[in-house]
DNA sequence: AGACAATACGGAGGTAGGCTCCACATTGTC
DNA sequence: GACAATGTGGAGCCTACCTCCGTATTGTCT
C-alpha cells in the first residue's frame, strides 16, 4: 500500500560519522552529568556544530532515545534470559531489577521516561521503548499472578512506575545500599502479598 | 558566651513588606509551574527587582524553605493529631501519607528535599526541616515496631525516602488514582510484613 | 575526471533565565 | 530635620537552548 523506499539514496558518509560521534559524546556526558547535560557541550565534544546535533536529534528526548538504543538491546537480551527462569515469582523479581537498572543508566533518566509513558503522543521518541517495557513487565507479572504469588490486582504499569521511582531515588544519591535493600524488600514483599494467602490456603 | 543581639535595630518596613510579597508570589508560581518556576517571574510578580529577591533568598532552596515554612507548620499540627491515634500501625500509615502530601505540595519538590536529606551540609536551608521530618518518621516507626506490625529492620530514613519517591511519581503525573492506590497498598503491606509473622506466632 | 544537484554542516545570533553589582532611594534614629 | 545605615532595582554578564542560512561536502551521472 505505502510506497516503500529503503534508502533511496546512499547515506552520506559524514552523516553516519557525525551521528556516531554525537551518540558517543552524549553517552559520556549523560553518564557524567545526568540527562540534563549541556547539549552544546555534547556537540563541542563530538566535534560538530549545534545545528548538526539538532538536525540529527531534534530534541533531548530523541538524543536520549538514540543513546538508550544500545541499553535497550541489552535489556532485551536479559529478558530472554530471565524468561528461562522456572519460578515465575523469581522471574518477575529479576525483571523488575533489570528494569530498575535500565532506568538507572543516567541520573535523572526516570523523569523523561515516566513522562513518555504518561503522554501517549507519538511525537515522543521515548514512548515506543516505554510501551514495550510496560508490556514486557505485564507479561512477567501475569505469569506470576497465574502460577506464583503476585498480587492479582496489579497491572504491569504499576510495577513499571515503581521501578522508575526506585531508580529515581538511586539517581538522587540519597539512598545507600542498605536503604536500597530495604526498599527492594518492602516492594517485593508488598507486590507478592495478597495472593500468597490464597495459595497457602489452596495448597 | 556568644553575643546575643535580638533585633539590634528595628526591621525596616520595606523589608518585611517585600519579603511577604516575594513569598506570596513564589507560592503561586511554585504551585503553577513547580519548583523550577522562573525566579525572575516571581520577582516581577512580587513587584521587586531581581536583586531584592536574591538578597532575601540567596538560592532557590532558601526561597523554597521560606515558602515551605507555612506547610511545615501544618504538618506539625497534623503530627500532634496523629500522635493521638491509639493503633501505632495506623498512626504510622497516616504519618507517611501526611509526609507524602507534604512532598507533593509542588511538582518537583521531592528532588531538592531528597538532595537536602543526602548532603548533610548546613549550607542548605532545607536540611533542617528534612532532618526534623526524618526524626519524626523514626518516632512513629519505632512505636509501630515495638507495639505494632512494622518490619523491625527499617529506619525512619527508609520510609522518608519511600514517601519521597511516591510523591515524585505523583508529581510526574504518570500515576492515576488507581495506580497510586496500588503503590500505597504494596508499600504498606511491605513495610508491615516481616514482623507480622512474629506477632502471629507470639499471639 | 568533471560538473551538478542534493544534502549536510557550523556557528552566528536571538531568546530566556540565573545571578551580581553598585549608584541611588528609603528608612529609622538622634 | 539631618545623617548613617540599610535596602532597592535593573542593567549587565553568563550559560544554555534552539534556529536559520550561507557555505562546504558528498554522491551521482555523463
Amino acid at each position: 500500500m505505502g510506497i516503500v523506499e529503503p534508502s533511496e539514496r546512499k547515506l552520506r558518509s559524514d552523516v553516519v560519522r557525525n551521528r556516531a560521534s554525537i551518540l558517543e559524546a552524549a553517552q559520556r556526558h549523560f553518564l557524567a552529568h545526568g540527562v540534563s547535560a549541556s547539549l552544546e557541550a555534547v556537540a563541542k565534544e563530538a566535534g560538530v556544530g549545534a545545528g548538526t546535533l539538532y538536525r540529527h536529534f531534534p530534541t533531548r528526548e530523541a538524543l536520549l532515545a538514540g543513546v538508550l538504543q544500545l541499553h535497550s538491546e541489552e535489556l532485551v537480551a536479559r529478558r530472554e534470559q530471565i524468561a528461562q527462569v522456572a519460578d515465575p515469582d523469581e522471574a518477575l523479581r529479576q525483571w523488575t531489577r533489570a528494569l530498575e537498572d535500565y532506568f538507572s543508566a543516567f541520573s535523572g533518566l526516570p523523569e523523561p521516561l515516566m513522562a513518555a509513558a504518561r503522554e501517549h503522543e507519538p511525537g515522543n521518541p521515548l514512548t515506543l521503548p516505554c510501551d514495550h517495557l510496560i508490556a514486557t513487565t505485564g507479561e512477567f507479572l501475569e505469569a506470576a499472578q497465574l502460577h506464583g504469588h503476585a498480587r492479582p490486582s496489579l497491572k504491569g504499569y504499576d510495577l513499571f512506575l515503581l521501578a522508575g521511582s526506585v531508580a529515581w531515588i538511586r539517581g538522587t544519591g540519597a539512598a545507600d545500599n542498605a536503604t536500597l535493600d530495604a526498599m527492594h524488600t518492602i516492594l517485593e514483599t508488598g507486590y507478592n502479598h495478597g495472593s500468597k494467602q490464597q495459595i497457602e490456603r489452596d495448597g
